[in-house]
Parts: structure tokens; C-alpha cells; sequence
DNA sequence: AATAATCTGTTGTTTTTCCAACAGGAGGTG
DNA sequence: CACCTCCTGTTGGAAAAACAACAGATTATT
């Protein structure tokens, strides 16, 4: 690898936090990664196969990429540099990949594979096991966003969403006035709604004295029975 | 820890898969593990609360249960004797655990220090790197689960939503022909959907040629267009 | 075999959501 | 300031889902 040539990004990827640009390069040799390149629109993985790496985004752009047996095409996720990809599958051991990834830039990306990331080689590199806390925290933390989620989707009304979201916001924030990082047309697509009439119930919750808002800035006012 | 009491429960336990039961208990040892006794409806954890622990239920039954700022209770997950909690909270290092669990039964856990597992132990216990390998795919599977339950749920109609998880039961079989693992109630509250109104969509699917199904077992007949 | 319990599909009514369209307000720009 | 764009709330009609209730099948139980 010698000099980092993506030294900058490479930092802050989380798989590689806490440690140091020369710390990387080395755990990166240990680690048998290998650079690729890819072309715009050119396929990084293609539903069906069978993946053992986690892919680094280090330039350019890619998308995961869903598609059902209508042959409707889902984007699932749009990736930048320093972002990561297939790593959920790649450590599952899943069979077959249910998702496409493409390039849709020229694009430069970092393969690893997953069995180098398990297996702490017993030599020099020290930060192997840095490595596979911060892998650990990766996928935990987005299965505590994805659960986040699910609770919300789960509820059927509107209303319930709304109510259900906003808690785990107020509990987030500690406290019952908080912001959220959404617009509405965002809020509305997080929680998989109609816009409009996702506005029309928040005015109907306000309307209740349940709480108050003005633009992102959120008050819960229904008193806690307990 | 001597004897191991529970050595057939923790034989089937995934944060244990591929050791035999000797290796189970030292392993225990080396993760300085603690079995604590609940009473019925006994909090184990109660949200707020910084949690660095996993659980395994090793007898008795517990729930997690989330409660929003109205007070509704939701019940998330019942779990038996051989599942795991609270560890994706641990391995993520939230501040504020989001939810509580409860003793629904007396009944014996099993706690593990997060910490202890993520610190290879240089002495003898030769399994710590399969118990990291094994927490990684457990963490990265219900991450596949979760993700595959969030694109089923970010559908906005019934329809949509049967379609996108047909589809992916059939790409996970490998064949158009497939059996569920629900029943209708089931397969319902999978989707957040009401039973009667799923019916009527199967049905409609059906007349337009679009699948057979036969009790659990279904079949897509909508041809790919590629 | 008879009975009970569960599961599934159907239908009509009520409620909710979606959709499209528009208007007021906020913020940015020349 | 005038103009534009983006964001938010509102409304009315169309469509979909929820709900409740029931009947025929299937499965389990005695």
C-alpha cells in the first residue's frame, strides 16, 4: 500500500476509528485489501452472488439497488466516499446477495474480506482488534436504527406513526422539546406516508392539545399518567 | 461455575454455536458470565438505564416492551430460554436503553459483560475469537431480517407490500414456488396489515393472474420481463 | 364420527389515506 | 423591492384500508 492515497477519507470511515493514518496502512496490508475501480453504471456486485467482502466507497459514488420479481427497481441506498457496503451480508454469510450495487460515478472502492477481518492474526497489527469492536458497533448501531424504524412502520394510522416517532425522539432528546432533522416532505418519506395528509394530522394532534410544533421544533404536552 | 446447569440450553444458544460444552464453560469463566434469578414481572432493565450487558434467557421467559410518551405499552419481543437480549444496545453503546425488559415468568439469565467479549483474552480460552465471530453474525443476520422487514413495511399499499415480500421469499427459495412461514393472521401482522383486507388483495392478485397460492404455499406467475 | 376450535375468504359499511391542487409564508437573489 | 423557489398547511374528491360480521373449510379433540 505504502503511501495512503486516500488517507483523508479513509480516516474518517468508522470501521477505522481511533486509529491513526500510518495505523490504517498497516492493518490494511494485514487485511489483504485491494483497491478497485469501476466504471460508471459498471455492476460492484450483482444479486445472486455470493459475497465474502465489505466494500469502502473511497471516490465516487454507488447504489444498492433492489429489484422484485415485477422487475421494479428499488434504490435502497445511495453511497458516498467513506461509506460502506455489504457488510451486513458479507458477515451474515447469506447465500445469495439480495441486492445489486453499482457505480454511478467512475468510482474507486476498498474490498475487504470479511474473513481477514475475523481472523486476528497473531502478529504486529494491534488494532485488528479495534477493528472488530468498531465492525461490532457498526452493525449494532444500525440495527438499533432499523428497529427504531420498524416501530414506526409497524403502526398502521398515520397518527400512530407520527405519535411513535416523535416519543422516541422526546426520549432520544431527553426532554419534550426537541428538533428533528427531517423537513416534512422527509419526515413523510421516513415514515412512508402522504405529505399532505401527514400535515393534516399533525394540525389535528395540535388541534388535540397533544403538542404543540412550528417548522422542525417539537413540544409533547399529553402529561405522562405516570 | 463448575458443573454447567444449563448445558443443553446453552449448547443451542447462537453466541455459542460450534463449541462443545466444556469449552462453554470455561469460556464462561474467562467472560467472568453471572446467572441472576428474576421474579415474576421483575425488571431485568428498565429504560433509561446505560446497559453494557448481554443477556441470555437460560429459564423462564422475558418480554422487552416499549412504552411511549402517552404511556401505551408495546410488547416488542417475548423471549424463551436461549435467546439473547440487550445485545445490540450493548455492542452499540447507547446511552439510554429504549426499552425495558421484564421477568414475564420467574426465571434465570444469564449476563455478560460487552466489554469482556470484546477483549480477546491472551490466556488459554481459544474460543473468544469464535464467540466475537459468532456475536458478528448474529448482529449482521438481524440486520438482513430487519432491513428485509423495512422494505416489505416502507411499501405504502397492501398489494405493494404482499408483492415485495412474495418476491423475496421466492428469491430466498430460489424457485417461483414457495411456502410461508405464516398463517394469514400472521402473515398480516408481519405486514401491519388487517387480515381481511390482505385477503382481499391475494384475492385480487389471484384473478389477475398474477399468483397461485394454496394455503402457505404460493406461486408467482407474473413473468420477468428480462 | 361428532364436536369444537381455528383458519380462510367474502362482503358491505365506515374511516382513513392518498392525490392533486392551491395559497400563504419564509428565505434567497438580482 | 420584486421575483423566485422551497416549504408548509389546507381542502375536496377518489381510492384504499380498516372494521365487523359471517360462512365454508380444515384441523384438532373427545
Amino acid at each position: 500500500m505504502g503511501q495512503l492515497p486516500f488517507q483523508d477519507i479513509l480516516q474518517r470511515v468508522p470501521l477505522f476509528a481511533g486509529m491513526a493514518g500510518q495505523e490504517i496502512s498497516e492493518l490494511l496490508g494485514c487485511l489483504s485489501a485491494r483497491e478497485k475501480q469501476y466504471h460508471k453504471n459498471e455492476a460492484i456486485f450483482l444479486a445472486g452472488e455470493r459475497v465474502t467482502t465489505v466494500g469502502i466507497v473511497l471516490e465516487g459514488a454507488v447504489q444498492v439497488v433492489k429489484e422484485d420479481f415485477l422487475g421494479n427497481r428499488t434504490i435502497l441506498a445511495k453511497l458516498a466516499a467513506g461509506e460502506l457496503f455489504a457488510e451486513a451480508f458479507s458477515c451474515a454469510g447469506v447465500e445469495r446477495l439480495p441486492v445489486s450495487v453499482f457505480a454511478v460515478t467512475p468510482c474507486t472502492v476498498l474490498m475487504i474480506d470479511y474473513r481477514r477481518i475475523i481472523t486476528t492474526c497473531t502478529s504486529a497489527c494491534s488494532f485488528h482488534g479495534r477493528l472488530i469492536e468498531n465492525m461490532l458497533g457498526i452493525l449494532a448501531g444500525k440495527n438499533v436504527l432499523l428497529s427504531q424504524k420498524i416501530e414506526v412502520l409497524s403502526r398502521r394510522a398515520t397518527r400512530d406513526k407520527l405519535i411513535a416517532f416523535l416519543s422516541a425522539q422526546a426520549q432520544q432528546a431527553g426532554r419534550r422539546t426537541f428538533t428533528i432533522p427531517f423537513n416534512r416532505q422527509e419526515l413523510a418519506d421516513y415514515l412512508c406516508v402522504d405529505r399532505s395528509a401527514m400535515s393534516s394530522e399533525l394540525g389535528r394532534l395540535r388541534d388535540e392539545g397533544i403538542l404543540e410544533f412550528d417548522r422542525s421544533s417539537f413540544r409533547l404536552l399529553a402529561e405522562n399518567p405516570q
